[in-house]
DNA sequence: CGCCGAGTTGAACTGAATCAAGAAACGTGG
DNA sequence: CCACGTTTCTTGATTCAGTTCAACTCGGCG
């Protein structure tokens, strides 16, 4: 199991010197979440960053009132707080569990520790913002160049999955839409 | 001026070992572009992050005809054609210098290089990407949660001198509104 | 069962886009 | 330094994608 997360973060992400493994496995925390449970919420300092085992959960805000998802995450993909994380302040983010899940924290101290320590992690870090800010841009030319329907479609392209895991409120809300106009763009009317 | 240009670096960004700062003037360029100067265009694969000195520039997109802001760089920021310097693909950016600029220019190569042999300069490029980063989810949360009329109100806040140095159209364009609905949100009817 | 959250459907409304026509500002050459 | 063309910006009328509000349906679960 824990070879398999080490293959997994050096395929996807960048590979790391077996004393860093070494390190990273000693001070790595694996808990295990119930649906429903909060990790993070509105207001709170949050240096934790979860790596997805099993399970997904989400980060979402909740603005007067409204709920808005922000960023889902699955299997062998990371979620946080982000605004608290790295700008240490307050978070403006909820973190919810969707679904039953086992979880690696990683708290910014540790990662702060390791990258100091070992390039290839500091390496490491790296290549995950830039794939977390490569999607920040994505969403945003995906929000200012298509239609709520394109949208949908395109999230539909690259997780398939999302509407059997996510309930539509979530993803309407992620999409920038409202959840009745997700409802209509997945049943058209027939054209006149 | 090389001295003033890497206090700003470190100031801005992180600091640089000697050896590493060395390395670094030894290898960048510095080029001077006039107003007007497209620096990258769409379909190009570019490799190069442009560091600015001084004046401005702005990546945009060139959607159907449309002419779409991305990104703009004023003095002591980054500019990239960002896709392709990150993913190594043909740019959907164009990048075209807003005024007359003297700009850092540093290719993948250079910077891969600096980062493998430069702990501190990896980190650098971790604390650039994070800051990156942090203003696209900053500029998703603009888009969803706020009005026109906030966006352009946000927008002066953070830059009161951009309406001074960017055409209207163009922070028109990236605040995703029309350039005729930014000139209404700036010259208000009276109300009846 | 019966309730409750999640999703659907309908009708009216609205913020911003689009289309269209000018006005101002800009710069370039005579 | 002015005339003329080009680009940038303003203003008005109309349209539209998506929201809002409201009522209803469905499916699961205590």
């Amino acid at each position: 199991m824990k070879e398999e997360l080490l293959k997994i973060i050096s395929q996807t992400y960048a590979p790391l010197s077996t004393a860093c493994q070494q390190e990273l496995l000693e001070q790595m925390k694996v808990s295990s979440y119930e649906k429903g449970t909060i990790l993070v919420r509105e207001g709170q300092y949050s240096d934790k960053s979860f790596f997805i085992l099993q399970g997904c959960a989400r980060a979402f805000y909740l603005n007067d009132g409204r709920d808005i998802s922000d960023w889902f995450a699955f299997e062998n993909e990371f979620v946080s707080a982000i605004v608290s994380f790295f700008t240490n302040q307050p978070s403006p983010h909820y973190i919810e569990v969707l679904e039953d899940a086992v979880v690696i924290e990683l708290t910014r101290t540790l990662i702060d520790d390791l990258a100091g320590k070992y390039h290839d992690f500091e390496h490491l870090v790296r290549v995950v913002v830039t794939k977390t800010m490569l999607a920040q841009r994505e969403r945003i030319s995906s929000i200012l160049f298509h239609t709520a329907e394109e949208r949908y479609q395109l999230l539909l392209a690259i997780r398939p999955d999302i509407v059997n895991r996510v309930p539509l409120m979530h993803i309407a809300s992620y999409l920038g839409i409202t959840l009745e106009t997700l409802s209509r763009i997945r049943h058209p009317k027939k054209r006149i």
